[in-house]
DNA sequence: TATTTTAACTAACAATTGTTAGTTTCATTA
DNA sequence: TAATGAAACTAACAATTGTTAGTTAAAATA
């Protein structure tokens, strides 16, 4: 629940270049772009990395794990599926928060990913899977009405993934208070 | 409510690279990969258009302003806020359903306009504004729930901004369905 | 102290980029 | 028929791209 990286000039190399790719998108930004903005000159980089295509892999795939990691634990855990779901949206809040220009990357670049474009689209897939599972389930105990189970997925998927989005203008509100805002947003709807 | 546009070769030209974009992003599709899609060369584009630059804002300027027309005609409507609600759920499903490759686009590369991207800019937040106007005075008639405004406002639109990722997979589904289906999501929320 | 490691540098490369200039082909119009 | 316009072409450009090779300076280690 931690995941901290060590403070290595290759770990500064790559935050710097998600913050770039955020902006810009992975094909938009150089390397002499990052290299500028860590005050060296471009082939300077290429004592920490392999490869532009490196640098892209390192942010994607370890952002893509994290969240298989805790999807197996939530999907583990002895509660209802309400429950189950409330833990989902707090994870996101929780590795978004501590990941915003990771998590644009992930969501805007993961198709410019070579060698590991497959890996990486087995773990969405297999995510995605997971919490329609979760959600069926719900369905099957009177919990979760029985709508078109895909919008509903779609309806969730697409509000926690753009949170990269959202999240850096919310610093005033906290990491567990807009957990449960969104809970209740997501959950209960907004109908009076 | 059709904005048919003619069959040009101008048109044609934009159409082919709204869908490249949509793969690969502005910045990773050159003008040799639209060309090659047309079955022309790339010099033979610029009989047609200005500059790579020149299609983007085609595909997304007009969007944008289609946008901004229909939430004009919902804000003058006659009805309640949820009604304005669903109308602009339902307007948001039409367009999109219309122009997937341009929505992608749109959503993705808004950043790389140049002379552009200020009107863009503007017509989105006016666009928000207006959004966030209408669930305010649905708070104030008790037809919508006091939580959260910028919660609701970001989980509405997150939804709505990602649709073109969905819409292509769901042909069945038929536009008036999927209307329904989501405003009920969105509106209702999902708990039974 | 001698040696290795870390992290920067300069210079250059081959490929690719958006774009321009000038030309040709062919159908439409005057 | 002659002239015009539309739409393609070849060839080339200057700039930018990711990357490599080889070098240097300082810090860490033996």
């Amino acid at each position: 629940m931690h995941n901290m990286k060590p403070n290595t000039r290759k770990n500064e190399i790559i935050k710097t270049a998600a913050t770039l790719f955020k902006d810009k998108g992975y094909s938009a930004v150089t390397m002499r772009d990052i290299a500028k903005a860590m005050g060296i000159k471009a082939a300077s980089l290429y004592n920490h990395i392999n490869s532009k295509q490196d640098i892209l892999k390192a942010i994607i795939i370890s952002l893509a794990e994290e969240f298989t990691l805790g999807m197996e634990t939530i999907k583990a855990s002895q509660v209802n599926s309400i429950e189950k779901l409330k833990q989902i949206i707090s994870m996101h809040i929780n590795i978004t928060s501590r990941n915003k220009a990771g998590m644009a990357t992930l969501n805007n670049d993961w198709m410019h990913l070579e060698d590991q474009l497959e890996y990486y689209l087995k773990l969405r897939v297999n995510y995605e899977d997971n919490l329609r599972d979760i959600i069926r389930q719900g369905i099957l105990n009177n919990e979760i009405l029985n709508d078109n189970l895909e919008v509903l997925l779609f309806s969730l998927l697409s509000t926690l993934r753009s949170l990269y989005i959202w999240i850096p203008l919310e610093d005033n509100l906290n990491e567990i208070e807009l957990s449960q805002s969104l809970s209740n947003v997501l959950i209960n709807g907004i109908k009076n």
